[in-house]
DNA sequence: TAAATGTTGTC
DNA sequence: ACAACATTT
């Protein structure tokens, strides 16, 4: 009889440190294998193959192998769909339990489901732990036992809740000694893979203190640079949440706010599931009259709007896969209230050219700059691009540096007016919400 | 995490 | 003339 061993399987948790499944696995009493698979499910759907939110995963699955490796033992890697490499693994090891921690997308609820069932069939424990928020699904609820809508009460229930026990990491270092001894195939490489690599560097890994400190005063001025860039790192699990929100109590509560934004916006998506489908929180949200005019959603799309605030945030974001939370708003709402195009094509091209893309986060922001969100922006109140690069770019640094011709002759002029498209805009959305008060 | 417009208070 | 505040969208 082979060894029984424990695996332990990463997705979006790519970390040894502060690892709530890892922490159990290692606790286990058996040899912990740690697997990572590249999803073919997810990859072979890319066009882009030179996607560079394939290229950290690899980055980090590789730097991932080399510290397993410092402790004798080695990363299990797959290129495969996750089921037929669970069936095989079920073939070559004797496996006691498998741990692995909550992932709420819906594709992956249905993947860890199959493969649950798989494993129980074969009387294999799945354990899952919560590991990338601080509060799950029914923690924070109203005293009703509801759960929240709107962000400000939650916020206070969040903080209201919150202590060191929350915060707390999981100390798997203590327990490294127990790592499978022994060494597997190797990674693939990203050119095994058919995706290529740019080469570029991503944000640091480390948690940026003074960045932090500073953060209030400065995070609304995107030519600053001066947020923290945690956004990828919180998306692969690359740096904690316990660590970061240790970090946020301590130094900026405006800071901490936006990582319970990111609480917020998990428990939404799964108390009210209709957003999952393509729906608007506010179901009368769905009866906008979208204009849906293509040539202008390719102008918006390639950041040639002639509004230039709004032409620097998407251009940063196509070369960097990178954008500025103000300019998002602002490039949002730019879309589904300038252009009146609807918002969940918006959406999607975030989600696609975004390295922290992220379904919850980038649902609800949309849907927050387009009205139809829970604790959204009311349909009247729409950004004035002129007057946002005046407030937050004053001396048009971050426009300078995304849009260089600004004030050649080849800038286009601005794809609609803005005094007539915020008049239109009211109205259409008017249009469509009223008729639930008639 | 809005902006535009109108009203009032101050000089 | 203009800032501060209120109202409307």
């Amino acid at each position: 009889m082979k060894e029984k061993i424990t695996i332990c399987w990463l997705r979006r948790d790519l970390r040894l440190q502060d690892q709530a499944a890892l922490y159990h696995a290692l606790r286990s009493g058996h040899p912990v294998v740690v697997l990572f698979i590249f999803d073919r499910e997810i990859l072979d759907d890319l066009d882009d193959r030179r996607d560079r939110r394939v290229e950290f995963i690899h980055q980090t699955v590789t730097q991932l192998q080399t510290a397993l490796q410092q402790h004798g033992s080695d990363l299990l890697v797959y290129y495969d769909r996750p089921l037929p490499v669970w069936k095989q693994l079920l073939q070559q090891y004797n496996i006691a339990q498998v741990h692995i921690n909550h992932d709420y997308e819906q594709y992956a609820i249905d993947r860890d489901a199959a493969v649950r069932t798989l494993l129980e069939s074969q009387d294999i424990p799945l354990y899952s732990y919560k590991d990338q928020c601080i509060f799950d699904r029914d923690e924070v609820l109203s005293k009703a036992g509801k759960p929240y809508s709107v962000f400000t009460p939650y916020s206070k229930a969040w903080k209201a809740k919150v202590n060191d026990f929350y915060l707390r990491s999981y100390p798997t270092e203590k327990y490294f000694k127990q790592f499978y001894q022994g060494s597997f195939s190797g990674v693939p490489t990203l050119e095994s893979m058919n995706f290529e690599a740019l080469g570029k560097p991503f944000p640091a890994q480390e948690i940026p203190v003074a960045t932090i400190e500073t953060y209030a005063e400065k995070r609304d001025y995107p030519a600053l640079e001066a947020t923290s860039r945690m956004s990828i790192h919180l998306r692969f699990g690359t740096v904690s949440i316990r660590e970061l929100a240790r970090k946020a109590q301590e130094l900026s509560p405006t800071y901490l706010n936006e990582l319970i934004w990111r609480d917020f916006y998990f428990q939404v998506l799964y108390h009210f599931p209709h957003i999952n489908t393509g729906h608007a929180f506010r179901k009368e949200y769905d009866r906008i009259q979208w204009r849906n005019n293509e040539a202008e959603f390719e102008a918006w799309c390639q950041g040639r709007t002639g509004y230039p605030l709004v032409d620097a945030g998407m251009r940063q974001m196509n070369e960097t896969g990178f954008m500025h939370n103000r300019i998002r708003m602002v490039t949002a709402s730019f879309l589904a209230k300038h252009l009146l195009i609807d918002w969940r094509w918006g959406e999607a091209y975030f989600a696609k050219k975004l390295l922290d893309y992220d379904f919850s986060a980038n649902n609800g922001g949309w849907q927050w700059a387009a009205g139809s969100g829970c604790d959204a922006s009311p349909y009247f109140r729409v950004f004035n691009p002129a007057l946002q690069a005046k407030k937050f770019d004053p001396k048009g640094q971050y426009v300078k540096k995304w849009v260089p011709e600004i004030d050649q002759v080849d800038y286009p002029d601005p794809i609609v007016e803005h005094e007539t498209a915020r008049e239109r805009a009211i109205q259409t959305y008017r249009r469509a919400v009223k008729k639930d008060s008639n």
